[in-house]
DNA sequence: TCCTTTGTTGAACGCCCGTTCAGGTAACCG
DNA sequence: CGGTTACCTGAACGGGCGTTCAACAAAGGA
């Protein structure tokens, strides 16, 4: 009847401070603007949430999940493209491509911060670093099978390397140090060569494209 | 000669903030923490420093100062070395070694953090990469003129790669998610592999202690 | 000598913000 | 119905902390 929690207002608080964080940061976040931002009274975060940290790690560890569902679920995966494409594609989910993985990408970082200092985060860090890497080992051996990667190479640490690259890279794109077509460039040559792939330009970019997923938005 | 203070009451606030944001994070710092450990009062502290951010800004580019010159410096640099030894000890400059480098790890996430969210940050932040980069090209260009690396490559680009798998590496060694050694064995077989080098293992690991290379190279 | 400048302090002010509390609907259950 | 429970609110409390202020010592300068 009312506007009484279409979604809930739990999962609506929740939401609000993921944004939150990502554009004021973990520290800069402040209870009164998130219950602004989920249309709530901080008391009823208190409600939900016992405590401000207990929101923002329950938070955090949301978007988490969320952000690897996106990339690593059915359809943000790309099957029916052949290995090459296929890895182009993942390599593009993970750069921080403007306005569409920012967010996630800045939650990363904070993620890092976070895990240096508190130590009962990094069993957090660990898991979704182990969830990347075996997201693209399975690609890589997958295509080692098939014969359109070379073998020889243990998928593991190749995925290590992927990851290394697009960290480094990304965060220089992340703070406008470097374009993000010039890192593209650069990492897809590098696994490029790393594979042993005939020179050919990185299969399509990002948008446009068959079955990469749309921003999420959820208003 | 004996002024009150051997060192400046200023430049002790300053290192004391540096250490503090280290450990406790930019926005985590208390002023009154600083000021106790520079042994002086808050009021000292305003006396210098127009505000806390004006502090924590001043704090964050002097000790970023201070990396760069250890690194960059010439104890910190080994030209004594060939340009395959001098390479490898410039990498083992840039990965986190435990209570070594560490802190400089924290307080550059820190400053990723901030560039992007406070725009007037990049600048220093990408002052910084600029020299990180054109040290390492530098290097590299002088390996490639004495024939010892080879050539054909632009050395701007291959210092990119060395930075950016030195981040990306560096920070899950960061946080615990990876051995030191390990990353720094994929650097290297990485970059050799660019260079054209034959195997060889990356010539001798950091020194004990001091903060800089031994002087004498491998028995 | 007195006065000005520089460096320094303890104490207080005032605000921000997390948290609590006492209550108020509405649904659900007997 | 009457009672219990689940949600939700406005208002106030209280601590932490940046900042300000009045004062004071010491060091020149004139």
């Amino acid at each position: 009847m009312t506007t009484a929690t279409e979604r809930g207002a739990r999962e609506r608080i929740l939401a609000a401070a993921v944004e939150r964080i990502a554009r004021d940061g973990i520290d800069g976040v402040r209870i009164a603007r998130i219950a602004m931002d989920a249309g709530v009274s901080t008391s009823l975060v208190h409600y939900h949430f016992e405590t401000r940290d207990a929101l923002l790690e329950q938070a955090l560890e949301y978007s988490y999940e969320l952000a690897g569902d996106v990339r690593l679920g059915p359809e943000g995966d790309a099957h029916n493209l052949d290995s090459v494409g296929r890895l182009a594609a993942m390599i593009d989910q993970f750069l921080p491509y403007p306005g569409l993985l920012e967010r996630d990408w800045i939650l990363w970082v904070e993620l890092w911060l976070r895990a240096v200092r508190h130590p009962e985060m990094r069993p957090t860090a660990a898991r979704l670093y182990a969830r990347m890497r075996d997201w693209f080992a399975e690609a890589i051996a997958t295509g080692m099978e098939r014969g359109e990667l070379s073998g020889g190479l243990d998928p593991g640490r190749v995925a290590d390397r992927i990851i290394a690259l697009s960290d480094g890279y990304g965060v220089r794109v992340l703070f406008g140090d470097m374009d993000i077509d010039h890192a593209r460039e650069e990492m897809w040559t590098t696994i490029r060569d790393e594979l042993g792939l005939p020179e050919q330009a990185p299969p399509r970019l990002f948008g446009e494209g068959a079955g990469v997923p749309a921003p999420e938005s959820s208003p």
